[in-house]
DNA sequence: ATAATAGTGTCTCTCAGACACTATACC
DNA sequence: GGTATAGTGTCTGAGAGACACTATTAT
């Protein structure tokens, strides 16, 4: 090591135990998850209802305050375990939502993700802390293609709930960020099981896009590009000639 | 006001009152800004030498700490301003990057923007505040498509500048994001001056996606969605035949 | 047998790449 | 006139939509 480099590391340490992180004030970081699922041809995702202040009674996405030691990916991780019991789902960030008042209570610049999972996973996670008081509630996109802007969650009568915070916002771009994937990122088979027949591939697809599909193109622009691979096997007692079932290319078999 | 609306907000009240945003500590939030710009048939963006602890004399990325009271973007186009003397330029933000060890000073959390400026205006920029150490420098990028993953900035001899921080992965974060979505997005504008001919606009397409277009599909598609208005306005002097000069079809002619 | 969907074959349309050809300003 | 690039016309191949047709299972 040379006489440079050493000096050069001294003058780091010296300065970095001189360096006092409190000396500007700093907003709270949290993170936020939108989890999305496809079921009876629409999508969901899940939200839990605000027991305390702020924003008390309204609907809120999952989420939490990063600690200091773990990083963001790794926060959304957590909130996805202890707050809907999930784990190893596809998940990635989404934006960051920084308004100086979207939170009354300080400064909370919220880092937000989306992760996708599979209806029958998200039903089970969702019944097994349903103390937790999170549902799953059916989204109205109220624009087409990637437009984008604040999404609706409705309840069960169809009548959208009242949302917290910027989270219709945050909806909003979840669904703008996963329609404009779709093309060419294989993200549809995080939302199904791991066998499935091309019709529910579809339906997850045009669940997604919010439009219909034609059913031999996508059929044949799937099958052409290789990324899914037929498992011989067909689904049984579907009232009509049961279709093949298939397996995502990258994944293993069952 | 209902007697449950008026009692609900004194409760808000009350708690917001109550409210003690010291009591978790929170991390610093910075945005870091990738100024690009095509020039020379290639990639460049802005750095500055850093000149103080931590990451002495390497490269960094133009940025600062967000403040309390502005938004995202807000501080963006302050760094911006402030930093590099550019106002009204296309911005977006990027991704955030929050590895608890990015930064040794403290948990710092970077917003990471890029913005899109034509080479003459970011030479001038640079140019009138030189003192601020700020550099034009070349990229090069080591994959091909949207692979991803970190990015080299060169000096004028072509060799590698030691980066500050992650700031070669989000150098390569914006250029996998613009890569993207040149496909479907008009940013190639942004990049170029009011009017321009097509085969400038091929040259800017071709930086930005580290290929050879083809130059007669090239025009007709850009021709066939629209995006461009002819001028009637021809170059000069350019030892041959001078190009049509065209302008983008939502920005007013000069 | 009927209903209902799975799956195939084929035609057309659009679009991108390839390539040959003409056009025009500067030297 | 030579050179270099602008710009056009046309062919080809790939891929998506449309549609007719056959296949197969449950009832």
């Amino acid at each position: 090591m040379s006489s440079d480099t050493r000096s050069a590391i001294a003058g780091e340490e010296a300065f970095l135990a001189a360096y006092d992180a409190a000396q500007y004030p700093r907003p709270s970081v949290a993170v936020d998850v939108v989890l999305i699922t496809v079921h009876d041809g629409g999508l969901w995702t899940l939200l839990g209802r605000r027991e305390e202040h702020p924003a008390k009674d309204r609907w809120a996405l999952p989420g939490g305050f990063v600690e200091m030691d773990e990083s963001l990916d790794a926060a959304a991780e957590r909130v996805l375990t202890e707050k809907v019991g999930l784990a190893d789902v596809f998940t990635e960030q989404l934006f960051t939502f920084g308004s100086p008042d979207r939170d009354p209570r300080t400064r909370v610049i919220s880092v937000a993700y989306y992760a996708l999972v599979e209806p029958a996973l998200l039903e089970r996670a969702s019944a097994a802390r349903g103390d937790a008081g999170h549902r799953r509630v059916r989204l109205a996109v109220p624009w087409q293609g990637e437009a984008g802007g604040p999404v609706d969650a409705l309840d069960a009568h169809g009548s959208a709930l009242p949302l917290a915070f910027d989270h219709a916002e945050i909806l909003g771009m979840a669904v703008k960020r996963i329609r404009g994937k779709l093309d060419y990122a294989p993200i549809g088979f995080a939302l199904l099981p791991t066998a499935f027949s091309l019709r529910d591939l579809r339906i997850v697809h045009e669940a997604i896009l919010g439009r219909a599909l034609n059913k031999d193109s996508f059929r044949r622009r799937i099958l052409d590009r290789g990324l899914v691979v037929a498992t011989g096997k067909r689904a049984a007692g579907v009232g009509h000639r049961p279709p093949e079932l298939y397996r995502f290319a990258d994944r293993p078999a069952a």
